[in-house]
DNA sequence: ATAATATACAACCGATCGGTCGTTAATATA
DNA sequence: TATATTAACGACCGATCGGTTGTATATTAT
């Protein structure tokens, strides 16, 4: 297994058309995204994705996988290194609205295409989908949780309710400025999150003024 | 123009298929939606709808106004019924969580799939649901800044800033119940808009408490 | 060296898509 | 009553969809 030549070509065309369908369905969505698009989008043949995929649904859950690496290594690890606590909570909601500003995927958001897409379809995709979610809140909900136990946000804060908040106000800001343009969601959204654990926040000075 | 016979016939199927369509384009969207299927379960045949509509995107555009007339019906009128204020901002809050809520769309809410479906691709269908969401958020606006004036909103409040809150609040909601069931995210979406308007009305006991 | 494996392709399949055409029958207009 | 309209339909069109098959070839494993 010395993982080159035919093999390491198999593995690189495979995760070349991995970031391609990831970027597509941030867009298109993971269905609306056809194969034969994806085909020429990448330089290959539609029917050489078989070699690497069983059928579609295949294909759209390694891109889920996909792109909840990409989630994690853009917005979880930068915000893992603030100091834990409110300030990496804020940080946490700073790194989502900088992905979304950096333009990184063409859409904006691949999960919150493939929410709305697949939210009342039920199938593997859907409950790969929402596993992620569901692992993306709980992580907030952690961070929330620990800023509590670390006596940075009051004692009467419900972590599940502030996720919730914070989440909302954050995934927003893509359907918001990508219909109607302008910074005006980002800001909206960056000073929402900002005042609000401000105001829950005993010291205040640990979160930036504006 | 008796409008009676063939032609009151005509506008009876119509608005039925509008109404069929509004419903299906909830759940899988204005161009997931299929003639076919759409014929199928308005029990009429495909060619007939070209009787009405010249082609696809004429039915997708009806249908947009069909779907800003129910929200305008179920939503904002309920809302007028208030009291001006904070209190009709968060009746029309309420409202719009009862509508999901009820389930009067079997994909919760039409604008919310639309949008998803249409930010990233420019055409008619997408300037008209720009066009509904700006005006709905501009609604928003109105009644915060009619509150502030009333004096039941501090003056310090940005209307802006507070209609894109409420606005995410609540519309988060659809995408969290359908996708993990349960009430939690309608519990959140009102608790926390509920709070947010209490900590910046100088009279709390216009609203309730829980 | 040889057999097995893996990449990648062109050609093709049935199904479905949005849309056209010609027709029929009921209604509205004159 | 004669004449346009109008609703509605079945049959059909080219394009595209996801997917299959057979083939050529390069790389592994034995």
């Amino acid at each position: 297994m010395t993982q080159d030549g035919r093999r390491l070509r198999g593995l690189r065309s495979r995760e070349a058309i991995l970031e391609q369908a990831v970027g597509l369905a941030s867009v298109e969505g993971l269905d609306g995204l056809s194969l034969g698009r994806l085909a020429t989008a990448t330089g290959t043949s539609k029917s050489g994705f078989f070699a690497h995929w069983r059928d579609k649904e295949q294909l759209q859950l390694d891109a889920v996988e996909w792109a909840a690496r990409q989630w994690t290594e853009h917005v979880v690890a930068p915000a893992l290194r603030a100091p834990a606590g409110v300030r990496r909570l804020f940080a946490l909601h700073e790194a989502r609205l900088t992905f979304y500003d950096d333009g990184v995927l063409p859409g904006g958001c691949f999960f919150f295409t493939v929410q709305a897409e697949f939210d009342d379809r039920p199938g593997a995709v859907r409950d790969r989908v929402a596993r992620s979610m569901r692992e993306w809140q709980e992580f907030i909900r952690r961070q929330v949780a620990e800023a509590v136990a670390l006596g940075e946000l009051a004692e009467s804060v419900d972590p599940a309710q502030l996720a919730y908040e914070i989440d909302a106000l954050g995934e927003m800001v893509i359907i918001h400025s990508r219909l109607h343009g302008g910074p005006d969601s980002l800001r909206h959204a960056r000073r929402a999150v900002l005042q609000r654990l401000r105001a829950l926040c005993p010291d205040p000075a640990l979160l930036p003024e504006n």
